[in-house]
DNA sequence: ATTGCCTAGAATATCGATTATTTTTGATTT
DNA sequence: AAATCAAAAATAATCGATATTCTAGGCAAT
């Protein structure tokens, strides 16, 4: 009964909604899983309703798939999916760091330092799951392509890039590397496209970022989940 | 017992969406006012949570904002979010507008032709309100621009495409004319837009939507309306 | 044995009522 | 008269239960 929610601004929805998020862009449920509505009631002790805008909410944003009378699921991993949210993730993602580029400013000079800084420092993988990807890196990941682009100077390019940049974490976090193990520096590509972007190098940070995503799309493409799920 | 709705996959919440966002989009409520859930329950006459589900799916997509424990309102008009969801929309459409030419079929062409013809044969507002533009020409608006880009072989493009396409929409529709008699022919940019795009002529094409965009924001910002509501 | 139909069980969608929060109102004090 | 605070009204958020729709598995017919 007695339910003290004080925070302000804050709802029992919000909060399922950020926890059946973080839950799939943290691989903690598989993609094209079943999300049925009463067992999440069940764990997040909350009602219908509460899930059920939880869940309309991440449907808009395209991590989970609503059929009408059907219910929902996570997003499945779709080959062609990738493809497809790779090209349009190059274009998005240059984009807005062109227009940071060019609407630069020290602050904005400060906080890709930093949050490369923090990517550098944070392990990749955790000790105990070598294969996986630990969820700081993701954390810092994210935090690393939000600052490169948030000099951007563009409220709207911003949320527009947030959704393709989550679906394409989902496929991030389930691609055991496998057989693919990873040549490629990831750290170095970072460190680059940051040095580009702050020498105000608009065609190499670009084209390094570009090379950044399509590089990724393509270990992920060749490892084995993509090639052992036949949708 | 009364079973109206025997259509397979269709909802109460999916219907009322339809119609609050057709409302919205059609200026029949204004920007900023409220929308309360009691009121459109009784309108809809349907309950809380299927009007929440509604109202949540079109905050996701912008065209309503909600703010928790203070409800849901129709998203304002703002000077600063016109002009940069026009930069956004530039970029946004030109893209698609460039990847479908790259991929142009007979049947993309087709689209395109029919769309333009619809939208040059339909009456740009209704005899009875001469300053509002009527929705049948709302509609082959869209129809056409999204024929325009209907080529590009990118449904995620498409879909990101369609957000602003409709937050532009509710500035189309509430600028009313007033002083700014349109000294344009639009229907000549529809036409020169859709020959380019037919001729492959990417750059031509790209510049002459780009101009179109750019000049429909131009007109709506010197509008009464942009000017008379400081928010 | 396979196909199609039908019934029980499970899950979804919707409802009506309850609880919690915000806003309004109006009396009280400075 | 202006400001403050407390009760009341309005509105949002959540709950528990009902109605509807889908799914699975058995049974009969070919």
């Amino acid at each position: 009964m007695g339910q003290l929610n004080s925070k302000r601004g804050s709802t029992r929805s919000l909060e399922v909604y950020n926890e059946i998020r973080s839950d799939i862009l943290a691989a903690r449920i598989p993609p094209g899983s079943r999300l049925k509505v009463g067992p999440l009631c069940e764990r997040f002790g909350v009602s219908l309703s509460v899930v059920r805008e939880a869940l309309t909410r991440l449907s808009e944003q395209r991590l989970v798939r609503s059929e009408p009378q059907l219910g929902f699921t996570v997003v499945p991993l779709d080959r062609a999916g990738l493809e497809d949210l790779t090209r349009v993730r190059v274009e998005i993602e240059t984009l807005a760091l062109r227009w940071a580029i060019e609407c630069a400013d020290l602050s904005w000079e400060t906080s890709v330092v930093a949050a490369l800084y923090r990517l550098g420092r944070t392990p990749v993988s955790e000790p105990d799951d070598p294969n996986g990807v630990s969820d700081a890196w993701s954390d810092a990941h994210a935090a690393f392509h939000a600052a490169l682009v948030s000099g951007c100077a563009s409220p709207l390019l911003m949320e527009l890039r947030r959704g393709p940049y989550d679906s394409a974490e989902i496929y991030r976090r389930w691609a055991r590397p496998g057989a693919v193990r990873e040549e490629r520096d990831v750290h170095k590509e970072h460190t680059e496209i940051a040095d580009a972007a702050i020498a105000r190098d608009v065609g190499l940070a670009t084209s390094l970022l570009e090379a950044h995503i399509r590089q990724t799309t393509r270990t992920l493409l060749t490892s084995d989940l993509m090639n052992s799920t036949p949708d």
